[in-house]
This record gives structure tokens, sequence and C-alpha cells, in this order.
DNA sequence: CGTTACTGTGTATGGCATACGCGGTACTGC
DNA sequence: GCAGTACCGCGTATGCCATACACAGTAACG
């Protein structure tokens, strides 16, 4: 799975950053990794992530099952490389010169934009930290963002990984919201509803005083406002904690 | 799959809310709901949850496969009944009348206390708005210590998931960070030293020059401290946040 | 006491990832 | 030019999976 035939380097890891040679000893090859995985990312985008399979992968992008085996050593590679190249690099963001809120802000948003353009490759089992090329590019540009607010390497690095989190998270569950009301054919107001009528089917007041409070209030009955909101608010949170932690002990730079 | 067959709810709630009657028409049930669950849990905590397929669990408790499908309508649905019964419900938590700030603390802490106690079952593929019992008391035990914020129902509602995917994000690395050098027989520090090691291999800096300040100030070589270290950090931040939102007003609009 | 609804279960289906080995191909070194 | 060799695409086979379906047995109900 995680063997180490070249570099010392995961398989899957150097194809993604290209490091894989190819001596051209044997034919030329017919397929190329990135027509795999574009066809892979196709079926995906029209039919979801359970339709991605080999067989259906390799019909795709005219071939057999067994031949995408000489390209990615396995289905879990495939998804990540998917992942990687979906993401794309980070586009061109402001600097901090005018501000860290203001570009930590840009980023995390310009994050959510390129996670939402594939939200349902969030959905794919992948572990592990950051490695492939753009997610790498990601954090550079995010850790750009951060100068000025005077925090450690380690404390960068934390912070990365909760907003990406953050974000994955929140586009992630929005997918799903979405999709749920796709299945079900009804509006997504509806689905919301629907949600708040079995809370209050299930619950009873004397149980559930908090809940049922707010089930009172009419949260799940009326507009749901844009998905935008709930976003908003947590990264304001987030970007308000940030502050009384710079404030704090900000030191200008490390 | 979301079938409603007696109540206008879909069947794997039901189950989990004790809401399915069962007539007493043939023989004696062999098995029972929560036996199967447990079963399940038992062979997903020894041997983690790719482990849990019908059959191990149908001969962990002492039936044929297909005897499970009397109890429980899909996999999917006994994966949500397995996470709801290992969540169990919150225990006594301090009440809001020491100050809102300790009884959200104490509240996140004591939900990742819950979710580390089965890290493994975070991987399941499972979606959809809270529902199950044991998760819906935590729902309202979040928002019992939310009281004093000033908070209108949707911010509470969205606070409580954004509290939850936070703890729940962090356990999950973390286990993955763990299964990882369980994996490789390192120590965790290792795996670390590693993933730095690969950075460095990796990126060149001149295209990462943030990133390479990081990596040779050592912050991937060093002691990384208790994993405790970064949650606490990401939940400071994030309840410095909402102190800043209390202070401005509490309620954003209604 | 027959009817009926529910029980556990054996078998079958269709899907999946992927190991293995074959015959063919294009470059390498002589 | 020619063997050797390393790689190509692919057919086949294995073993796993969830689950649909039918069947015979069982216990309550009328």
């Amino acid at each position: 799975m995680s063997e180490e035939p070249d570099g010392g380097l995961p398989e899957s890891i150097e194809l993604a950053w290209g490091l894989r040679e190819r001596p051209g000893k044997g034919p030329k090859r017919a397929l190329s990794l990135k027509g795999i995985i574009d066809a892979a990312v196709r079926i995906g985008s029209a039919e979801g992530l359970e339709a991605v399979s080999m067989s259906r992968v390799a019909a795709e992008a005219g071939a057999s099952t067994m031949a995408l085996y000489r390209y990615v050593p396995s289905k879990n590679a495939l998804l990540s490389l998917m992942l990687d190249e979906v993401m794309g690099g980070p586009p061109r963001l402001p600097g901090p010169e005018e501000g860290w809120r203001a570009a930590l802000s840009a980023w995390v948003w310009a994050l959510r934009a390129t996670m939402r353009r594939n939200p349902w490759l969030l959905r794919a089992p992948i572990t592990g930290p950051p490695i492939m090329p753009n997610n790498v590019r990601w954090m550079e540009a995010g850790l750009r963002a951060m100068r000025g607010m005077g925090l450690d390497g380690g404390a960068r690095i934390s912070l990365i990984i909760l907003l990406s989190n953050y974000v994955r998270s929140e586009v992630r569950m929005t997918h799903e919201l979405a999709t749920a009301f796709q299945e079900a054919s009804t509006s997504e107001s509806e689905v919301v509803r629907g949600y708040g009528a079995m809370l209050t089917a299930l619950t009873d007041p004397g149980r559930f005083p908090e809940l049922h409070a707010i089930l009172e209030d009419g949260v799940f009955e009326g507009a749901v406002g844009t998905p935008d909101d709930d976003f908003v608010f947590g990264l304001e949170t987030l970007l308000d904690g940030l502050e009384a932690l710079v404030r704090r002990g900000g030191a200008p730079d490390a």
C-alpha cells in the first residue's frame, strides 16, 4: 500500500508530484495519468462519488479496467489524485500588507469556493496530512496570509488545519443538505422544515426544554437565509478569536 | 432506503428512538437490536471500521448474515445506530449559572472525551443532521450551556454544529495520525518527523518560502507536545471569538 | 384449529478492488 | 540487425461485499 520503491516516498505522492520517471522501454502508453483523473472526475461530477469505480473510470477513459493499474497503484491513490487536481492551486490573493485579517479571510473564502466546485469529492475516505502538491500550495498561501500575526510555526500550522477543517465541514454539510432535498425532490427549506417536524415529533418539552423553546421560535420553519450566513457566522467568530489572540500575544513577526 | 412505513419517519430513526412495535405474532426473536449493535461495536473497536461487515457482525452475534436484516434495514442504518449508542448521552455538566464560557467549554471537552472513546466510528460515512436520540441529547445539553449568551435560536444551532464539527475533525485527525504510526510501527513523533522530511524533499524554498521558514524552525522535528495543545488552541480561539460576539451585543438579528 | 404474520436462514445476484499471467511492443546494448 | 528486456494493455479469476428472494418452521389470533 505505502511502498517506497524509488525515492523513499509513497507511490501516490510521487505520482502527484510528477516524480515518476517512465524509462520509455516498452510500448507507448495509450493513456495518461491526467486523462484518467479527468475521466474519474467527470464521472464523479455527473453521478456522485459512489459511481466512481475502476471499471466505470476505465470505460470512460476508453480502456480496460486493469489498464488503470499501470498508471495508478490503487483506487485510493486515484481518489487522492482526483482531489488534488480538482482543488487546483490557490488564486492570486491579497497580500498580508493589507492586514492579516483581510488576507486570511480572502484565503478562507477562496478555499471554500474551490471546495464548493466539487463538493462530492469531500466524501472520499482520504486520510493523512496535506502532502499533495496543490494542497501544499494552499498551505503556503495560507501561511503567507498569516504574516504579521506574530504566531510561531506550530500555531500557524495548527491554524491552517483548523480553518481547512472548518471550511471542509461546512461545504460538506451544505452539500449533503442539497443532496438530500434533491433526492427527496423537494425544496431545501422543505427539508429543513421536515427536520424540525421530526424533532418536534420525537422529543417532548419536558426532557428537551431548550430545544423546544427553539422549535417554538420556528427556527426551522422560516426562511433559512443564504447558506453563506452560517459560514460567515463561524468564520467571523474564528477571526474575532484570532484577533484576541494576536492582541494578547502578538509580537509583529518571528 | 428512507421509507416511511409507520409514523412517517425513516425506519432507522424509529428504531433508534425505540418506536418500533413488535406485534408478537411470529416466533420469539433470538437476537436483540442492542445485541447486534454491541457485537458490531465490539468488532469495530477491535479491528477497525473496515472489519465491520454484515457477515462478521452476524457471526459475532451468533446468527446468520441475513438474520440481521430482520432487525436493521441496512448496514448504513446499523452504522448510525452504532454511532448513537457509542456516543451515549452527555454527562452531568456545570450549568450556565457559572458563566456560559465554563459551561460551553465543559460541554465541548465532554463531547471530545466521548468521541475519543470510539474514534474509529467517526470514519463511518454517516450523513444528515442530528436526529438520533443521544445526538439530540447532546444538542440539548449544548443549548443549555449557551444560556445567557443572548443568541437567538438560529445562532445557537449554528454554534452547536460549528463546535461539533470542530471536535469531530480534531478527534478524527488525531486518530488517523495515531493509526498511521501504529501501522508504521514507529512512534508518533517519528511519523510527524517523516512528514516534515517529505515536505522538505518535495518543496523548494523558492516556491514555498513561508513553508520552508517553518520547516527550518524545526516545527516537525521537536516534541509535538500533548495532542491536547492543538485542541486547546482551537477551542480557546473559538471561545474568544464568541466572547467578542457576546460583548458586541449577541444576536446578529432575528 | 386453520390462518396469518413473523421468524431464521440458504441461496443467488450483481458489484467491487485487485492479483496474476499472457502475448505483444519498443527501446537497449551488442 | 538482432537478441534481451522492461514495459504495455488486457482477460481471467479470486474473494469479498450488501442485499433480494423464497422457503420452512413457529406462535399468537380468530
